[in-house]
DNA sequence: CGTCGGTCGTAC
DNA sequence: GACGTACGACCGACGT
């Protein structure tokens, strides 16, 4: 085996304290010193020598006096403001800090961080060292090669050769010339005026390197590169900046460092000067954040260490015993995966283990028995089952408890209640003390989750929440893995398809545009096209909306205009075809799994105002439906084959609710008798026999009906049906009055909303809605019109995921190999075994019928079929 | 150069 | 100004 090379970390000292101090609210001492950079420079550090645990590092900083770069040019970083007073003085903590850790501190007049670590670099690479520069800085790019990298230690993101040519398409060292060129505004360094990143990158791709681009101006000029006379000029012109700007980018790789690579040894954090931590932990208040490094410290539990695995065993046998399991599994990328886990009982034994060893908890996780809580079930159960562990038994999710207590912080963070539930309340703002107690490494996430958990339990108890959280959002979390766990096949070779025929129609709309409108103009911008529109062709503007930097040009602007010119007919047509281009037919195919064929949404449960769920990643809750080249992006949308999709849509959930909520007597008696509810309106509000409710009427009532949902107010009604807005106005005066019953609970709900400040679902979720007593007339009446929303919306939203719930029990009973896979807020669509069809329908139609015993019926409406696009209705008697 | 607000358009 | 809930592409202004 050969030697194994050793690992040197540099670290850009310089640009983690500017990033601290911009980064961290302005904390201080109780005596008034500023600490944010030397907390953010500090934390940053114990992170990387926990995580990396490296043998060798360094720490530069820039040079406090002029470097050789202000001697070559006067304006040298001219743009940049000086550092501002409040960070100068905690540069000698920092260096404390760091010789306390016993860690080589590197300084050279003359030159930057930059240069010292770029000569280090290189130096320690000949000898054999890997190096990892840990910067935020791309300007160190330069430097990568084959055993050197970057690490971005806040983002976590790595950046190797590889990345480079595949983000660039040029070597590392090519960027020297690329950044020459195009110049850096922060810098102040002056490249070629006009020549960007893109541009620059072109020149070196077809030139190779500056010099030759400079030799070869001539080829430019005759060549085929769009604008390449002009740029040529330019460039030409700028020759004396350009020799200078490279002098300028170039990091110096040879400078006077009198430091060899193997002296910078570190020992590792037994090693470092205790004595000098503790005072300087004193000294700047952090005290949960150097404690455990300082001798003074209780002799608290080590949990971010890992636990050596001669003692996992006995760890993991004590753990068997408890009555509860706190469960976290760390997200820190690549190999840096660690579950935590402790249990609740005397002595919360706790253990931390790496991703290699998970298997010796696998049977603690898959014990249903054995109670579980961890942040983030559905997360967890995905992860864990990746690598072959079912996780069971997790019955409190603080992240779902969080969000159901309060719905203004969507998908909180655990810190975030940690600060929200425990800290909060002292002084309101980010005191030094909270930001500590929040951002320190002091307790681990099991440690919270544990702590928060009898808080969570205690406020969804007050709220009347309990019931919710675990017979619905708990139960659903596991569903909603499976789902996402499973995807939806998707023909890939379709969507390339439908990609080349819409491309292929674009460049023609495209090409008509440009005739139509005298000159050529980009196509995707709106603020161009209403340029074009009013400022050039002088459409009038009669009945354009506005919008808040002027007139619109969204579709229906575009509709009014089409009488006068034949250009806005093609927009419309471009813009149609653009967005589904972009949004579905490009996008969708990067997503599929290569292996599998399918696609794999991730459902957010804890994020919207309302509950309802949301989908991203890709979106798939709104697959084109409408328009017929949206049917064929949804037609792509299969069943595996062998199986086909069943489709089970909830018929107008939110008016039954609506008419449940309400009471209202005319709407619950329509619904009993299965009455078309849009007749059933239409004949209210015309005062006629359903008998002589005409399509028209009937548009005009179903109008009224979905509007009446969102608090639609006359102006708008009026639009939609092209009538007077007087006369709109009396169709909604005549509706609420037909209609008492829905009048009398839309004015309890608002006055309910004022009296408490929140909104409520059938099911007790709550909404608050501070804005209600905005003095702004048109944010009061945003919020009362998502007051007389949310309890309709939510309410559906909570059938649908109850529903859910109980279909994942069904067919669980019934051993069915039937996969739920997606939810589309009313719509449940399952992939079915052809023979196992007929009991999986009546399952499903009977999970969703059967949620829950309204005043109303709920009725559902299968369909099923080889795609999502061809669906026919399937009727079970 | 990345972030973010604005605009637009898809779904229910 | 104007109808609720989302996600996301694209553009263009703005400042780490």
């Amino acid at each position: 085996m050969t030697e194994r090379r050793r690992t040197l970390y540099l670290i850009d000292g310089s640009g983690y304290v500017f990033r601290a101090f911009y980064a961290l609210p302005a904390l201080s001492t109780s005596r008034g010193v500023a600490t944010n950079a030397v907390y953010g420079f500090t934390r940053m550090l114990l992170k990387l020598l926990k995580q990396a645990r490296p043998s060798h590092i360094a720490i530069a900083f820039d040079s406090p006096k002029k470097t050789f770069r202000d001697d070559l040019f006067a304006d040298y970083k001219a743009n940049r403001p000086g550092a501002p007073s409040a960070l100068l003085a905690q540069v000698p903590y920092i260096y404390r800090i760091v010789e306390a850790l016993r860690i080589r501190l590197l300084l050279l007049d003359g030159y930057e961080a930059d240069d010292v670590l770029g000569t280090l670099a290189v130096r320690a690479a000949r000898e054999g060292f890997d190096i990892v520069i840990v910067t935020a800085d791309k300007d160190f790019m330069q430097l990568v090669g084959p055993h050197i990298s970057l690490w971005d230690t806040m983002r976590d993101r790595r950046t190797t050769a590889h990345d480079i040519r595949q983000r660039f398409g040029v070597e590392p060292r090519d960027l020297i010339d690329v950044m020459a060129l195009s110049g850096d505004a922060v810098d102040n360094v002056k490249g070629v005026p006009g020549v960007g990143g893109k541009t620059a990158v072109a020149l070196i791709k077809k030139f190779g390197s500056l010099t030759n681009l400079l030799r070869h101006l001539d080829e430019l000029e005759a060549g085929d590169l769009p604008g390449g006379k002009k740029l040529a000029a330019l460039i030409a012109g700028n020759r004396p900046n350009l020799e200078l700007a490279r002098k300028l980018v170039r990091i110096d790789t040879d400078a006077p460092i009198n430091v060899e690579p193997h002296e910078l040894g570190f020992a590792g954090l037994d090693r470092i000067d205790r004595d000098a931590l503790s005072a300087l932990a004193q000294e700047l208040e952090f005290h949960s954040l150097l404690r455990e490094l300082a001798p003074s410290a209780p002799s608290k539990k080590q949990p971010d260490t890992l636990t050596p695995s001669s003692a996992l065993e006995r760890i993991v046998e004590q753990m068997t015993k408890v009555r509860r399991l706190f469960v976290h599994l760390s997200d820190e990328g690549e190999d840096g995966e660690v579950l935590k886990l402790m249990g609740e009982g005397e002595d919360r034994p706790f253990c931390a283990l790496e991703a290699s060893s998970f298997e010796k908890a696998a049977a603690l996780l898959e014990n249903a028995r054995l109670p579980k809580a961890c942040h983030d079930a559905k997360f967890h159960q995905r992860r864990l089952g990746a690598r072959g562990i079912k996780l069971a038994g997790v019955d409190f999710d603080t992240m779902l408890a969080g969000f159901l207590i309060n719905a203004e912080r969507p998908e909180p963070a655990l810190a975030a209640l940690y600060q929200d539930h425990l800290v909060s309340g002292r002084n309101g703002g980010l005191s030094a003390a909270s930001a500590d107690a929040q951002l320190a490494d002091g307790a681990s996430e099991p440690e919270m989750v544990a702590t928060l958990m009898p808080v969570l339990r205690q406020r969804m108890q007050e709220a009347g929440l309990l019931e919710l959280f675990a017979q619905v959002e708990m139960p659903l979390a596991s569903v909603l893995a499976a789902m996402e766990d499973a995807g939806i096949k998707v023909d890939g070779e379709a969507l390339r398809q439908i990609s080349a025929q819409f491309g292929r129609e674009l460049a023609e709309l495209e090409s008509e545009c440009h005739r139509l409108a005298g000159r050529p103009f980009n196509l995707n911008s709106p603020l161009q096209l209403r340029q074009l529109l009013f400022e050039e062709l002088k459409l009038p503007v009669k009945g354009i909306k506005k919008t808040k930097s002027g007139l619109t040009t969204d579709s229906d602007a575009l509709a009014k205009l089409a009488e006068h010119h034949p250009l806005p007919e093609r927009v419309l047509r471009y813009r149609a075809l653009a967005k589904l281009k972009s949004a579905y037919v490009d996008s969708l195919p990067a997503l599929i799994d290569a292996k599998t064929g399918r696609l794999h949404t991730t459902f957010h449960q804890a994020l919207t105002a309302t509950g309802r769920l949301s989908s991203s990643n890709p979106n798939l809750q709104n697959i084109p439906l409408r328009s017929e080249d949206g049917r064929r992006i949804r037609r792509a949308f299969v069943a595996d084959p062998g199986n086909v999709l069943l489709s089970a849509d909830y018929s107008q959930i939110e008016l039954r609710v609506l008419a449940h909520l309400s009471g209202d007597e005319t709407l619950i008696a329509a619904f009993r008798r299965g009455e078309d509810i849009h007749v059933r309106t239409a004949t209210e509000l015309l005062g006629v026999t359903p008998e002589a409710v005409d399509s028209n009427a009937r548009r005009l009532a179903k109008v009224i009906n979905f509007g009446l949902i969102y608090g639609m107010g006359p102006q708008r009604l009026a639009r939609e049906l092209g009538i007077e807005r007087k006369l709109a106005a009396a169709y909604i005066d005549r509706y609420f009055e037909r209609l008492s019953g829905v009048k009398r609970y839309l004015e309890a709900t608002l006055r309910q909303a004022r009296e408490t400040g929140f909104v409520t679902t059938m099911y007790g979720r709550r909404r608050y809605l501070r804005e209600l007593n905005s003095p702004a007339a048109e944010v009061r009446a945003q919020a009362e019109r998502a007051a007389l929303n949310t309890p309709v919306q939510g309410t559906a939203a909570e059938l649908i995921k109850l529903a859910m719930v109980r279909l994942d029990g069904m067919l669980r009973e019934n051993q069915s190999t039937a996969r739920l896979l997606l939810q589309v807020h009313d719509e449940l669509l399952l992939e079915v075994a052809l023979d196992q069809l007929k009991p999986v329908a009546r399952m499903l139609k009977e999970a969703m019928e059967g949620a829950a015993a309204l005043n109303v019926p709920l009725r559902v409406e299968l369909r099923l079929g080889p795609n999502w696009a061809d669906l026919e209705g399937l009727n079970l008697d």
